[in-house]
DNA sequence: GGCCAGGACACCA
DNA sequence: TGGTGTCATGGC
C-alpha cells in the first residue's frame, strides 16, 4: 500500500515535470532526420558530440550519397572518416557506422525494417551487441528510429533527475530507466517528447543559466536560489 | 585557453 | 563490478 503510494506520488511528480516543460517548450519535432536510417547514423555520430555538428557530418554523408548500408559498406574506411570529421572522433566512428551496417546485412537482409519487427527485448539485445551501439544509443534507435515505447537516458536526464532528488538508490543507466518507465505509461510519443524537453531544457537552463532564478521548472527548479 | 556536448569501449585492479 | 584513459571537433 505504501508502495503503490509512492508510485503514485513518483507518477505525479514525472507527469508535472513533463507539463511544465512541455509548457516551456512546446513540441521539440524529434528526431531531426529524413528516414529511419539516418537516425540510426545520427544517433551514432551524436555520441558526446554537439548536435551542429552531426549535422555537418550528416550533410556530408547525404552529399557523398552514403546514408545507406550499402553506401556505407562501399566507402572506403578512410573516407568515411573524413566525411563524418565534424562530428569528432571521426575514426572511431566511422567504424562503427561500418560496424552497424555490416550488421544489417548479415542478420537483417539490409532491412531497418525486419530489423526492427523483433520484440524490444530482443531487438534491444541485437542492437547492444553491434560494436558502437551503447546503452543509449540502442534506445536512442529503437524510441526514435523503430518508434516503440522506451525511455532513453542521459547525462542530461540523470542530471536532471538527480537535482530534483528523484534519483534512484542505484545510479546505473537502467535504474534510472525504470524510474520513468514503471512509473509512467508506456507511450511511444510522450517519451519521444519527454527526453527531446529534458535536453533542450537542458542546453537553454543547464548550460547558459546555471543559477537561473525564472526555471520552468519553479519550485523543482534544478537551481534553487541558495 | 578551458570546458562541454543528445557515449562507448578497452583495459586494469 | 567499478574506475580510468582514449577517441576529437567546434561553439562559447
Amino acid at each position: 500500500m505504501k508502495a503503490e503510494t509512492e508510485r503514485r506520488s513518483l507518477r505525479q511528480q514525472l507527469t508535472e515535470i513533463y507539463e511544465l516543460l512541455f509548457q516551456r517548450y512546446g513540441p521539440q519535432h524529434w528526431w531531426p532526420a529524413d528516414s529511419p536510417f539516418e537516425v540510426v547514423v545520427g544517433a551514432i555520430l551524436t555520441q558526446s558530440a554537439a548536435w551542429t555538428n552531426v549535422e555537418r557530418a550528416i550533410k556530408n554523408l547525404s552529399e557523398a550519397n552514403a546514408l545507406s548500408p550499402v553506401r556505407l559498406r562501399q566507402v572506403p574506411q578512410d573516407e568515411l572518416a573524413q566525411l563524418v570529421y565534424p562530428s569528432g572522433y571521426y575514426n572511431a566512428k566511422a567504424s562503427k557506422l561500418k560496424a552497424f551496417a555490416r550488421y544489417l546485412r548479415d542478420n537483417c537482409r539490409d532491412s531497418l525494417d525486419e530489423l526492427f519487427s523483433r520484440d524490444v527485448p530482443t531487438l534491444r539485445r541485437e542492437l547492444l551487441s553491434i560494436h558502437g551501439v551503447g546503452e543509449e544509443t540502442a534506445d536512442s534507435i529503437i524510441l526514435y528510429a523503430a518508434r516503440k515505447p522506451v525511455f532513453v537516458i542521459d547525462a542530461y536526464t540523470r542530471r536532471v533527475v538527480t537535482r530534483l532528488g528523484l534519483e534512484p538508490s542505484a545510479a546505473r543507466y537502467a535504474d534510472f530507466q525504470r524510474l520513468f518507465m514503471e512509473n509512467l505509461p508506456p507511450d511511444e510519443q510522450m517519451f519521444n517528447e519527454y527526453h527531446a524537453l529534458i535536453v533542450q531544457h537542458g542546453k537553454e537552463v543547464c548550460r547558459r543559466a546555471p543559477r537561473c532564478s525564472a526555471c520552468c521548472l519553479r519550485e523543482r527548479c534544478l537551481f534553487p536560489a541558495s
